[in-house]
DNA sequence: ATTATCTATAGATCTATAGATAATGC
DNA sequence: ATTATCTATAGATCTATAGATAATGC
């Protein structure tokens, strides 16, 4: 058993009963905590953060409003804990991708195939938090340390790809054209995830000016490569 | 004159004083409408349309929250305008390069220059209001138009230019790359416009699998052919 | 006893409207 | 008379807190 290495969110802890819930128990059996942070999910992606309201996350999480406060002390805490369960997986690959020995153009198709993976799975588009304007806001500082650390491991792996032909904003080119990858499921929200994630990885390393042919030795390293980075991961989290 | 042609509001015509501002006349002497644009862009911009207060706007403009409504029926349809005195740009840029006798390549990369100098010129993000989640909602039909039409423009671009070997959705991947330029310019602010244009346009028709050399020469018509652009447009007004 | 829920509400907004007022134009 | 502003406010929120209540655990 690994569970309690992997902290205490990992398993939901049994929770002892309360007063049942007016509209009867979730349908989910998830827990509350569960449930209100789906719903804030599928509320923040789509109308955004404040035009959500508590009332609105209670009723579609099936409690009352004042319910909420017993899970979170703030609307605020709901956002900052699903930006960070999103960014995380994205930062733990990068890392233990920084710690193999591949080649950095190899490692860097593979960072940006499974970031787009995941920007691309499950059934809400949850990087559109990221592009919330409240986000740039007070409170999010750590969401933004934690993206500033996975923008630092683009940077170094587009350093190790191009050497010095490298310029320093290059890191920062590359996370967001993988991030574009937001924008466009938000036009064509039936993005197939493994099509789009091969896809923009190859883009990505064309856009850094490697041929055709680097680019595909690039794919079939780098294929494995994630498949290895797959297993060594726990498996993530769906809200 | 042409400014008959142009329209209504191209020519802030001379209005009749009313009482005056409470705090004293507008500094920009631009009038209140131009100060409520300009002053909502910001706010929409860096805080978002719903945590934007009806008052933070005639606060940052100068005037008292109810006059807003003299010059607008509701918030929405500041953002409503806003997003269409954006778009229009884009959108006459396509439609006169559509017309012309160029390779599609070289008007593409024209179009996705021009496209990317507008998003980068100024001293706000403007292409931020694209993000906003309340855009997907009601009273935004309009502005999602004009730039699905924008879309189609990129698209009938690059068939043009892949011929057969286009997919169908290689416009909207190319239109979502220049919007991405929108996400990069949010974490680097003093990002250079024309360099950006430069190099946001070589990198559209990398992205579509064109050689260095093909690329090349598109830049180089295409740095004329923008040229030509702006001379046959009449310049843009600037909230 | 502990927990998770509930009801009720305080206090602070927020959008939009009604109607008064202070200028100039005619 | 016309216009652009102002003051005042209605009515609808919205977030968060206080404190009661309905379950199970011990």
């Amino acid at each position: 058993m690994t569970s309690s290495i992997v902290g205490p969110d990992a398993t939901p802890a049994p929770r002892r009963p309360g007063r049942p819930r007016a509209d009867g128990a979730s349908p989910t059996g998830r827990g509350t905590e569960s449930d209100l942070l789906s719903a804030a999910a599928r509320l923040f992606c789509t109308v955004g953060y404040t035009a959500t309201s508590t009332r609105a996350i209670a009723d579609a999480a099936g409690v009352r409003q004042a319910s909420m406060y017993h899970w979170f002390g703030t609307k605020s805490a709901i956002l900052q804990r699903l930006l960070l369960d999103s960014v995380e997986p994205s930062l733990e690959s990068a890392r233990l991708l920084l710690a193999r020995p591949e080649e950095p153009a190899v490692r860097l198709w593979t960072l940006a195939r499974l970031d787009v993976e995941l920007l691309c799975s499950g059934d809400l588009n949850i990087g559109a938090l990221y592009l919330l304007p409240e986000v740039a806001g007070d409170g999010f500082e750590t969401f933004r340390d934690h993206r500033e650390q996975l923008r630092a491991a683009y940077g170094d792996l587009v350093s190790g790809t191009l050497g010095t032909d490298a310029t320093p904003d290059d890191g920062a080119m590359v996370l967001t054209f993988v991030e574009s990858v937001i924008l466009r499921r938000r036009d064509e929200p039936a993005l197939d995830a493994a099509r789009a994630g091969q896809r923009y990885a190859d883009l990505a390393l064309r856009l850094l000016g490697l041929d055709d042919d680097a680019v595909a030795r690039a794919r079939e390293a780098g294929s494995i490569l994630a498949d290895t980075v797959h297993r060594e991961k726990p498996v993530a989290r769906q809200n």
